[in-house]
DNA sequence: ATTAATTTTTAGACCCGTCTAAACTTTTAT
DNA sequence: ATAAAAGTTTAGACGGGTCTAAAAATTAAT
């Protein structure tokens, strides 16, 4: 049996090497789950007796097989919680995230996989995010990130790759949100910020920002052709 | 804050003292809860620092007026999502109630009033029991025990008050269900197990099942007015 | 290539919730 | 009314998951 604890190790893991690449530092996942370094050592121990991560002493760690299923169906019954939350609840997509934590720990593929009927089988999650199928599949998105743009492109929001009520909150006062048109008018040098145009408003958002943006790209800034 | 251990604890003490009355001792609780009494003695005291019970040495416990409210909207939250889980995503009563336990325990009031409002504000569960208010009101069922009803008497089952997969899975195989209309034969006074009427057809039901039935009479056999 | 800084792991402690075994109360029976 | 039985509590231990402080390994810097 797996527990709580251990599934958010799992959960933070793949995340960590979803957005990096290759393997997760003990910090790296301390941070992600804001515990100590000390606490994830001790967790890595269990994990790997389980078999549920490839773990070499200070070497960083990466899923197994096994674990990396598992990690993949949390996130699906997370984003397919936050589908629910949001569509049948009528929550709006800053609010889920807590909710959905819980939720995702909920034992029975059942349940989820008749939840997944219950909502049509959604692809996409209220934040844009591709919800993994049954199989242990995770669609990768085809969308980038706004400093792939080249200035005088123009991009669509399609989603956000941080689920966090005051990120989420943000951007709502930004005016942005999912399907917004971003043209991107320059990156600042100095601290890799943005200067954007939203509907012909120019406006500023930082670097950490514009990360967290899932972008599609709409028009060719560089070179147009006819 | 309270934690999940607490609060299956303040479930079975408020399910033992609506079922018999006053107090629960600490056996009963152990009993519900599948734990050793010396488990549940440690706990109490727990549960009486954080002021959730009135407890005293070897005299029984009863849920305070702050435990209670606890308890009843675990209540509240259990025959709501077991609703759910049959309305909605179309399990059947005998299959839900290991799910409920583990979704009444996710914590956020506004999820639970707003699952209420999406399922209509529902009064009763599945399996024919009341749903308490938010406000914390248990409205009492207008239903008696077979035991209650006089031989010749027929009455219409209404509800269980067991939500335990093998005994509903029993109860489809002797063919009863929410509406059934069971005519009492007579009682069996060595062992008080039933014989009962479905449909004309005469049966055996113990006595353990027939207390875990709501009945609601439908006609009086002692006596026939015109 | 040694030293310094950083990262990671170990050691030892704590809280929660559980257990068994033993001690203690209360109830029941004679 | 006293002994036996039943019920309850305490004592002490354990596993899960966390922590801080200190030791060990790795990486970076000069």
């Amino acid at each position: 049996m797996i527990t709580l604890a251990e599934e958010n190790y799992l959960k933070a893991i793949l995340s960590i090497s979803l957005n990096g690449d290759g393997k997760a530092s003990t910090n790296a996942i301390a941070k992600e789950i804001n515990t100590s370094a000390a606490s994830v050592s001790d967790m890595l121990k269990k994990l790997q007796d389980k078999k549920l991560i490839n773990y070499e002493k200070y070497k960083g760690v990466e899923l197994s097989k096994k674990g990396k299923s598992k990690a993949i169906n949390i996130l699906r019954k997370h984003r397919l919680w936050e589908t629910f939350l949001v569509n049948n609840l009528g929550f709006n997509w800053g609010e889920v995230h807590d909710m959905a934590e819980q939720l995702e720990h909920i034992k029975s593929e059942e349940l989820i996989n008749r939840l997944d009927a219950f909502l049509e089988h959604p692809k996409f999650d209220p934040h844009g995010e591709p919800i993994p199928t049954k199989e242990g599949k995770l669609p990768t998105s085809n969308t980038t990130c706004l400093n792939e743009l080249h200035p005088g492109a123009k991009g669509k929001v399609m989603g956000v790759t941080l689920d966090k009520k005051t990120f989420l909150e943000y951007l709502t006062q930004l005016k942005i949100s999912i399907g917004t048109v971003i043209e991107l008018v320059s990156q600042v040098s100095f601290d890799k910020s943005f200067i954007i145009k939203i509907e012909g408003k120019t406006q500023h958002i930082s670097h950490s920002v514009a990360q967290h943006l899932l972008i599609k790209k709409e028009k060719n800034g560089k070179s147009r052709i006819i």
